[in-house]
DNA sequence: GTTAGACTTAGAACAATTCTAAGCCTATAA
DNA sequence: TTATAGGCTTAGAATTGTTCTAAGTCTAAC
């Protein structure tokens, strides 16, 4: 069952961390709500700098903990679109990107199904561990009517 | 055209630097005698260390500038699989990737065509830079005959 | 109440990359 | 020939994102 939370309602949260074998503190949940309000893709930082908003109550050592357990718990998924920079996808269900160049923006694009079935056969003895699209864009050139 | 390296002869890669409107410096010409010698992904450190096998002539900051250089002029091609590492893929025709998650290793598969078409339509007023698809494989358990 | 283990924290350490600013090389101009 | 200018290279410092360390805090069970 792929639990999803429906509200910021902190028990709501803190059932999905217990659901998932983690001890809900208040360091968790706070980054929980923050992650799972909606599905959205934040790095280390900017969790760090929502879940500080008020007062400074949580410290960055803690915010990659969290982060890091969540992935280890399959709660949260890693995207690497750039060098130097991890993204948090709260959206675990299978799914690809539009990555924005410029901006930096990720997008979800609803996994197709399609590119795995023209994939070449794994390389003997491995496994399929996951497949990740990310299709880069750009915002477009001016373009003067012809 | 679509210039490649035939052999490792330095005036065939001289040339090919020429035709992408690169000055062949000594230090150049090496870095990319390693790149071209064979369709290959190196991060910046194992060019850093195979350009200086024998002594060391190129700078860290010159492998970086050259590998830069060589991706503005679409010598070589990024590819991001990991947090804090690049891989430099002088392999620039479309295809996409295995990768191994334990060993590190990148393997090319040739591009597909397939997933393109069932693309949703891209955000307005952006246009396609390119499409990046990792297949992440890992060495398989030992399965147990049933 | 104690205690043990899990959790959090500030700050140091780290790794990959970029920046800086000074020297070097080479092609052309005097 | 020698000067000059630009592009190129370089060592090392700086930056960035992340992980590590070691000490303190919390909490749940005894
Ligand atoms: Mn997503
Ligand atoms: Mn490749
Ligand atoms: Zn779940
Ligand atoms: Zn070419």
């Amino acid at each position: 069952m792929d639990m999803k939370i429906q509200s910021t309602v902190p028990e709501a949260i803190t059932e999905l961390l217990r659901a998932h074998q983690i001890t809900p503190t208040s360091q968790r949940v706070k980054v929980a709500g923050i992650l799972f309000a909606e599905p959205a893709h934040f790095c280390a930082e900017q969790v760090y700098v929502r879940v500080n908003a008020d007062d400074a109550e949580v410290s960055k050592a803690t915010v990659y903990n969290t982060l890091g357990l969540f992935v280890a718990r399959g709660l949260v998924r890693q995207v690497f679109v750039e060098p130097g920079k991890v993204f948090y996808d709260s959206n675990t269900k299978p799914h690809h990107h539009f990555y924005d160049t410029g901006s930096g923006e990720l997008t979800d694009i609803d996994a197709l199904g399609v590119a795995l079935h023209e994939l070449p056969p794994l390389p003997a003895d491995t496994e399929l561990d996951s497949v990740d699209v990310i299709v880069r864009i750009k915002r477009q050139f001016k373009t003067r009517r012809v």
